[in-house]
DNA sequence: AATTACGTTTACGTTAACGTCAACTTGGTG
DNA sequence: CACCAAGTTGACGTTAACGTAAACGTAATT
């Protein structure tokens, strides 16, 4: 059942953050490690919460709105006006993802123009072979 | 060609910002409006510019990222040298941009989950009935 | 016993991106 | 002219999300 315990250090070189970060995460009751004494103790569900938190702020989250995503969902809080509210909330959060997916693919156009314009302006077009795992310009 | 010319409470309004937030992009150099006396002139060069940086900060870029997205290609800066570093920067934002569409399909994966388990707690099984253009559970 | 590694709390500092307010100018309108 | 709407320039306030530094505890190692 992966239930493990983390240290602090541990999960903030997983994931690249300071530890202070995580502490502050625990300050604002993100994440809630267990304590042996004074060290904190942190399980594979605060693990994942972090994991969660991070991939919100990658697309520009606060952290206020991550909190509103992961904690969407706490079975036994199912009134049947919550739960009709709770997916309107859904609903939202999903036209703002499609919105932001979107903007990307907008940026990437750009992007697209921007790259082709710099072949084109250098000498032996020494365009990338394109991988075709990512190549945007693919058919 | 289009080129009116926008006040700035025109603009904020067609954009849903506020006057002090685009005064506030002048100040940082993102817009450069002419001047009549007092008054702020913005031509569409600086409306598209303003469309631009609000389209970043949706999907969570900082304003100086905005920037340096919109103002990456400058014709006339075109060293050799300078191209292939832009491009290098290109690749890196295109990297990131992709991150973020997988982080945002990995969301709305969990929404759909959420919905469904709301769905399924709910008496009368009242599911929205799945608009072929946006359902994401279709096959 | 001293050092090192890892952890803790408390508290103040910092940056970005505006908001808010006060005091003023300018261009029309009744 | 009196007045209002729209605009202007400071200047200070605010919030989020940490950074940084000081001063200390604990456990293992040398």
């Amino acid at each position: 059942m992966n239930d493990r315990i983390y240290s602090i250090s541990e999960l903030a070189k997983e994931f690249g953050v300071s530890t202070r970060t995580i502490r502050f995460y625990e300050e604002k009751g993100l994440v809630h490690p267990r304590r042996e004494g004074q060290k904190r103790l942190f399980s594979n569900t605060d693990r994942v919460r972090i994991k969660l938190i991070l991939r919100g702020k990658r697309i520009g989250l606060s952290l206020a709105e991550c909190v509103e995503i992961i904690d969407m969902y706490q079975p036994g809080h199912n009134n049947e006006e919550q739960l009709h509210s709770l997916i309107g909330r859904v609903q939202e959060r999903r036209a703002m993802l499609l919105q932001q997916k979107q903007d990307i693919d907008d940026m990437l156009a750009r992007l697209d123009e921007i790259q082709s314009l710099c072949e084109h302006a250098l000498p032996g077009v020494t365009a990338t072979p394109a991988d075709p795992k990512t190549d945007r310009n693919r058919l």
